[in-house]
DNA sequence: AGCACGCCGACT
DNA sequence: GTCGGCGTGCTC
């Protein structure tokens, strides 16, 4: 019998992805895959995961690992695999990868940690979990019967459930996840927002009870964390509710992954590894033969592409529960608009009496606007000066609550002018309306309502996500106006409303999936009108009422619209028909990122024989300047990421730049140019 | 990434 | 002289 000499560890570093190290005798025993280890690097000791176990290495002068840290292995062969593929997939170190799998009362190498009393998830609550016997639609029930089939196979396969808004998704969820119950299996739900999670949880302990459900998120405190990270571990906990990180349960038998609203942007991560949820939950389930449910009223087009492939299972729900009709969508085209003072009025003549008609009914409104602060753009009317900010050469937002100008990409505040810096006048102007700017005109129209802001600014203070929606939905608010967090999967019965101040904010920004955003942004908000008795009305503001993604809100038409934007993503060779890879540069000094990115990009023509691969650029990203570094981008498209990273690599190991240039690798990103 | 080494210019 | 900024190479 020869014994186990060597371990391959993986290291929370951007490096090679595995190091050698021997095992001293004394160690022998203890050495596992997915135990954590302290291992010597160069003049200290780090951290390192066992990802592999040897007879020999082919290393000279491996060094001995000074302790092996886990009793059992913090890591399943599951994880192993999955973070294995996050790194090969989103081109990062397995060990980078494995550090985002390690949950935080588990960091800096701590194996237990001390129970602070209050850990429970709803305290003071006692929730038995009732099993409810709702009647499903007749949709509902063939949906839950598809998905079913599959969960009682045991067999892996990925549904795409695209239900309308308030066409009873949820229903389908429960359903699954009974079905997983009676295998004495696990389920992890997933939800965009944290802010999320507290609603979502209520659900599903009502549901299921209370001992039955776990929560996972990044602003749990770590004790929270180590409670709820036993509960699942244990097997206690069968359904675990949460946002992105709960990807990485440590579940003893996970039978089911649900993806609601599939198609937010935060589901994937913005720092490395910048994993998509989706993929990687898919990966998950495949490895471990569970199934995957992904639900939204505007799947993502990489989604509904896939559906069409039949790489996943297509279900729809195409009609709203119990007589809740689709609200009546009405556009208004502010070219149109009267000018007051030669300025275009932020509320039209329209929304305006919408409003007023609404508040006579005692009725609720929300008005949405997908911009912060009161103003967006300052200048001056005499020399056309914009302040912007030093670091970012982006146009400055004024803010009234705090009378300052902020940068909304570096959190820069200064001060506004009050004569130009440029040629010293008096025309210092303002445009561009922001939510504050809806808010301060609400008062002036309608004095007498009870007007609320919702936005990352006004939650700072005072009231919270929770306390603003609880004053709303009993009634204590007439008008709320906010950004994009108003547009999430929340009931207010009472709302017959919604206006959408600009359709054009999201539209205009530069980016080829903007009109998918609107679309959907569009979908999801007028989804918030006309859940109650009476029957919901939507008004969306724009300058561009005939653009598609307008068009097709009003009707409520995803299908014409998929067919449209695809037609889009073909002719200009884009995802969901491609992959794209963004290399991204940056430095403080400008020269040094424009010759480095030419470099690079010559280097990447030049290995790129067979052609497969389509390189665009370099060149500046679309906000060039950020925190004081500049920024450039390469983009490469093409069929199979795992070839574009080969190249990739290849050309990073043949070439040395600058120690003053940054370079950062978004696989699958969601913003590019 | 983070650190040591070695090369240069420019200052008490 | 020597301090320090920066490119280069390496980590089992």
């Amino acid at each position: 019998m020869s014994d186990k000499n060597y371990v391959q560890v993986a290291v929370n570093l951007p490096l090679k992805d595995v190091f050698d190290y021997s095992v001293p005798r004394a160690l022998a025993h203890k050495i596992a895959l997915g135990k954590r280890v302290w291992a010597p690097f160069r003049n200290n000791t780090i951290i390192g995961y066992i990802v592999g176990i040897a007879e020999e290495s082919s290393i000279s002068g491996v060094k001995d690992i000074k302790d092996v840290i886990d009793e059992e292995a913090l890591l399943s062969k599951d994880m192993l695999e999955l973070t294995r593929w996050m790194g090969q997939y989103y081109f990062c170190s397995w060990g980078e990868a494995i550090e985002a799998a390690v949950s935080g009362p588990f960091k800096k190498g701590k194996t237990t940690i001390n129970l602070r009393k209050n850990t429970e998830l709803l305290p003071g609550i006692n929730l038995e979990g009732k099993i409810s016997e709702k009647i499903l639609s007749a949709h509902q029930d063939k949906a839950l019967l598809e998905v079913n089939a599959f969960i009682k196979k045991q067999e892996h396969a990925v549904f795409l459930l695209h239900g309308i808004t308030a066409s009873g998704k949820t229903e389908v969820y429960f359903g699954a996840i009974e079905e997983v119950l009676k295998q004495d299996k696990q389920s992890i739900v997933f939800v965009p927002e944290i802010a999320l999670t507290p609603q979502v949880l209520l659900w599903f302990t009502e549901k299921f009870g209370k001992d039955n459900v776990a929560l996972i998120h990044s602003r749990l405190t770590n004790s929270e964390k180590f409670a709820q990270w036993q509960n699942i571990k244990s097997g206690k906990a069968k359904i675990i509710v949460g946002a992105r990180s709960a990807l990485f349960s440590p579940c003893k038998d996970l039978g089911l992954i649900v993806i609601d609203e599939e198609h937010e942007h935060t589901y994937k991560q913005e720092d490395v590894p910048k994993y998509h949820l989706i993929d990687a939950a898919i990966k998950r389930a495949q490895i471990c033969r569970a199934v995957v449910i992904l639900g939204s009223a505007t799947p993502s087009l990489e989604s509904m592409y896939k559906a069409q492939r039949k790489d996943f299972e297509f279900i729809e729900l195409p009609e709203r529960i119990k007589g809740k009709n689709l609200p009546q969508v009405q556009i208004v085209d502010m070219r149109n608009q009267r000018r007051i003072n030669r300025r275009l009025p932020v509320i039209s003549k329209t929304l305006e009496d919408a409003v007023i008609k609404c508040l006579k009914n005692k009725e609720q409104v929300i008005l949405f606007l997908n911009r912060r602060g009161f103003s967006t753009f300052v200048h001056c009317a005499k020399c056309g000066y914009v302040v912007s900010c030093p670091r970012c050469n982006v146009g400055l937002v004024y803010h009234f609550s705090t009378k300052e100008l902020l940068c909304h990409h570096c959190s820069y505040r200064g001060r506004a002018p009050e004569l130009c810096p440029e040629c010293n006048k008096d025309y210092i102007r303002f445009y561009g309306a922001g939510t504050e700017k809806v808010e301060s005109e609400l008062y002036r129209l309608f004095p007498a309502a009870r007007i609320r802001r919702m936005d990352s600014d006004a939650l700072k203070d005072k009231e919270g996500y929770f306390e603003i929606f609880d004053k709303f939905r009993s009634g204590e608010i007439d008008i709320l106006v906010g950004t994009q967090m108003l547009a999430k999967g929340l009931d207010f019965p009472n709302v017959t409303l919604v206006g959408v101040v600009s359709a054009d904010v999201t539209l205009n920004i530069p980016d080829f999936r903007s009109s998918e955003r609107t679309f959907s942004l569009l979908t999801q908000v007028a989804g918030r009108a006309g859940r109650g008795k009476s029957l919901g009305k939507v008004i969306i503001q724009t300058h561009t009422p005939e653009h598609y993604a307008v068009k097709c809100a009003l009707t409520h038409d995803y299908n014409t619209f998929y067919a449209q934007e695809m037609a889009f993503r073909k002719q200009l060779n884009l995802p969901p028909y491609t992959h794209i890879v963004n290399v991204v540069l940056r430095s403080k000094d400008e020269s040094k990122v424009i010759l480095a990115s030419e470099e690079f990009t010559v280097l990447l023509r030049g290995s790129n024989r067979e052609k497969e691969i389509d390189i665009v650029g370099a060149s500046p990203m679309p906000v060039p300047k950020v925190r004081g570094f500049f920024r450039w981008g390469i983009i490469l498209k093409g069929e199979n990421v795992f070839k574009i990273n080969e190249l990739l690599k290849a050309c990073f190991l043949s070439w040395k730049h600058s120690s003053k240039v940054k370079i950062s690798v978004d696989v699958d990103p969601l913003m590019v140019t």
